[in-house]
DNA sequence: TGTACATCAGTGAACGCGCGTTCACTGATGTAC
DNA sequence: TGTACATCAGTGAACGCGCGTTCACTGATGTAC
């Protein structure tokens, strides 16, 4: 019950467990998701496939395992890339986007498993959702602390939040789910802000997919200053501007 | 040499190769492209499996020719969408879209073998570029389109388009090699106009993406009323107004 | 038009492979007296 | 502190599976005389 101190059968336990985890990570830079086998991984950490069994229960368990670490590691990257911005929103969504293009390219088998095509006979359990949300969730905070400073701002081309659309009036239902979700974490958003935050976010990804995946072959050159223009354009979309330092 | 009538045998051999991608098309509404598998599909049509070898060199071939196919089809379906919408570009930007939407929800695994995770140990050759392109020069020629019908546009709004960006003066490069693509296609464009353009069509595919996988779950509850929401919106950012009918 | 030979689509067995998972085992670590 | 038993991490063999690909074959279609 009480804080005993752990045995070396508990120490030893937790090693190889991480041992394992650091392993199937490790394949991931270079294959992808639906390739990782608990067989190589055993192998790669040096014990016998059936071993593996006394820490994760069957290959869906070590997959939902990395799913929460990858989850963790971009998120836990993407709120130090904030808190270590400046104060300015412009800056802090900078370091935001940048820190998720980052990971992304150094990890991109983590990145094929958070967000590409599915892999096959897997289904993500409830656990993954918590820290799935700890990306998008930092995006929509930089955006919500954007709005609410440039409320009180001179007006001009960033004076004004989130310019109206050409097709107002019909957000309606749309994100009403996520204005809702906000709420549990204590942000209230107007849903055109919410909208407007969730569409940069699904750019930002889209960028980073296509750079990742070989659609930009032919069109885009540079990915590094080619990221840069989008999120500077996507900032000043959201009605503030993005600041390169 | 000269056009002969074709024989039973050519006639056979046309019709068994067709039934083979239909097969393999079929199986791809149901499953992941890397999923896939060359015994599956001869099952499917009712063969031995070393008899598709008859049809195509080996797994990765029956891939390319599955991924020319999609991509011609989503190529046609989106040029049709096009040439059946309206004359302005409003119009003809709500039907793109949405008929880039409607093919990849009719259609996830093919949506996910050209733009999800590269299919493990297959590299798409050159053939697949071209059919490629499609999709996207439709984009930018509704785009470029709109441009030149604003351009004598009264001001407004919509009056000026493709407003400044934030931090302008360095797209310098880095859609250099768009722009010289675009001239083999006799399409000459400003380049902050393509970079908007390739922004828009990375979004909508992110959309796409996101909504296919399953990222929305929690934000979005409508989907094809959220697609038009963001697509109003890029229309918006672009500078001229979509127009939904 | 009729026959002899060549072409080629499809068969069925076999190859070697890697996979996830189970199971009886051995030997080291931990616990109770 | 020392011994007897329980726990449990890791082993190694085995299971059944589906895969891509090869190969010698048979029988139907096409071609040359």
């Amino acid at each position: 019950m009480a804080d005993r101190a752990p045995t070396a059968r508990e120490l030893a336990r937790e090693s190889v467990h991480a041992s394992i985890l650091a392993a199937a990570r490790a394949r991931l830079t270079e294959e992808g998701p639906s390739q990782l086998s608990l067989r190589a991984v055993a192998r790669d950490v040096g014990m016998v496939s059936s071993a593996v069994y006394r820490y994760f229960p069957s290959r869906d368990d070590l997959l939902t395992a990395l799913l929460i670490a990858d989850y963790d590691e971009l998120g836990a990257a993407v709120e130090a890339a904030d808190a270590a911005a400046g104060p300015g929103a412009g800056a802090r969504w900078v370091a935001v986007c940048r820190a998720i293009r980052t990971w992304s390219l150094a990890h991109p088998g983590d990145f094929a498993l958070l967000f590409g095509s599915p892999v096959p006979g897997y289904a993500a359990p409830r656990e993954t959702v918590e820290p799935a949300s700890r990306t998008t969730l930092t995006i929509v905070r930089v955006v919500a602390d954007a709005q609410g400073a440039s409320a009180s701002a001179p007006a001009g081309r960033h004076g004004s939040p989130v310019p109206p659309t050409a097709a107002p009036g019909v957000v309606g239902t749309a994100v009403a789910d996520g204005v809702a979700s906000l709420h549990a974490f204590g942000l209230d958003l107007p849903e055109e802000v919410l909208l407007r935050a969730l569409m940069a976010w699904t750019t930002v990804f889209g960028v980073i997919s296509f750079e990742l995946f070989g659609h930009y072959v032919g069109s885009v050159s540079d990915g590094a200053a080619y990221f840069d223009e989008v999120i500077a354009r996507l900032a000043d979309d959201l009605g503030f501007a993005a600041d390169f330092g």
